[in-house]
DNA sequence: ATATCAATGTGTATTTTGTACATATTTATT
DNA sequence: AATAAATATGTACAAAATACACATTGATAT
């Protein structure tokens, strides 16, 4: 392996295994949700002194028998038991320091998941949804890791439809556009935000109105199934040695 | 360590130390450089025999006394000697099977070089410029690798002033559009080109000529300095521990 | 010196996209 | 029946992207 990565002979005596090996792989998931008109994201308490009274992000070592872009997969599924997630990796992030107890190297990805989602059950209600606005401070450097994800989030949420992974099936205008300015942070025009939308050709028209609104109801929309897909990250088929922890 | 990642203590027992740190980490530079109006890329022969004939990206293990974004500026530094590049963090790449002789995960960074820069030496001769459109085939993930870099690089070429990286210093703006052209592989119409980047105002005319072509020479530009930042990867200080092969 | 060649340098009309903005309509509620 | 609160919709304007042609300059060849 070492021979591989074209380190000559003479340096290959010098460097014991673990020397190599001592690094740490492990995968952080930036979990977006959707409630009260905020965006929320996943986390947990730290258990670390060093962090205590401090959130986390959830994450896991990325196993040696699964391809890192499972790890999240798998991560999602313990956790929330939702296992049709949209992922995406982000950034991986490997300062020297970056982990109070060793040398781990994390590859970032964010999750957008419907909160009303039948199969989500947050593990041991050991989670709490945050809204993202309200996070100041997170234990190691996971508040970077959450700006990195939110900032990427930004930036693919107008070009690709994403957004609709964190709204249920049937959706409102309203809730769309309230959806994104959530997202973006800023106040849209209605009229403006619709025009895009509709030129997008992303939505079907269901011709059934909203009935649960203490006004007048809306038109409900659904995604188009061709742009169902939850791209990104693939999924490929796990191989665990029965480490899950269920 | 294990602990902090939320495995619990029954879980711990069963997991021996070196199956968490069997995972290798390394990353792969995609060296970019310009040369006869082509995008080019540095490649190394590939030694393996799995590989044999291929080529392949530059890259090496982590160390582990160094963060993650100095790996990708020591390579540079050991392979061509320069050491003030543009490097970016693209991409990190972890199926099980991508390396043939262990698990490694790699986190691909793309650079941008000029190829007439003084420093430049191609290590021992081994590296060799490649142009990109010509590459069909690379040994382990690299193609994917390359092409992931590639379709990023023409993502920001617009955006962010770092096309200069590849160029020298003073260059006209014939020399500017050609290498535009190279990257985004497609014909650029000359007047568009030339009120785009003129709107960026990222150029600073000279008023200086060009004086070797064979026909009317055309302005001189250079990047204005406050655009010269290499942003993106930090290079932070190296605390090597007398490991470095030179 | 002159003619030729090859590249530089420049502007306008058109289309497309983004932005600002107001009113009539529908339903639930009182 | 009146009111309140939200839906639904179009147009004028500004900004950005695109398509497109000709006069000028300097090097070179005769």
């Amino acid at each position: 392996m070492i021979k591989d990565l074209k380190l000559k002979t003479a340096e290959i005596e010098k460097i014991s295994h673990l020397e190599y090996f001592n690094i740490a792989i492990s995968v952080d998931c930036v979990i977006f949700s959707y409630k009260d008109k905020a965006l929320h994201v996943l986390l947990i308490k730290s258990d670390l002194e060093e962090y205590s009274g401090l959130y986390s992000l959830l994450g896991d070592l990325v196993r040696p028998d699964e391809d890192l872009d499972s790890a999240p997969y798998r991560v999602l599924k313990q956790r929330t038991g939702m296992d049709d997630v949209y992922l995406e990796q982000v950034h991986t992030f490997g300062s020297i320091d970056r982990h109070v107890s060793g040398r781990v190297i994390t590859t970032a990805y964010y999750s957008l998941i419907d909160i009303k989602h039948q199969k989500l059950k947050l593990d041991q209600n050991e989670l709490h949804w945050h809204p993202v606005k309200e996070i100041k401070k997170l234990a190691f450097d996971h508040k970077i890791i959450l700006d990195t994800c939110l900032q990427r989030l930004r930036e693919q949420v107008m070009e690709f439809p994403i957004a609709f992974n964190l709204l249920p099936p049937k959706f409102s205008l309203r809730e769309l556009q309230e959806l994104y300015e959530a997202i973006l942070g800023v106040k849209l025009d209605r009229r403006n935000f619709r025009k895009k939308i509709a030129l997008k050709g992303w939505l079907q028209d269901l011709n059934v109105m909203e009935n649960d609104v203490p006004h007048r109801p809306g038109k409900l929309y659904i995604l188009k199934p061709a742009f169902k897909k939850r791209k990104a990250a693939k999924r490929s088929i796990q191989r665990n040695r029965s480490l899950v922890i269920e």
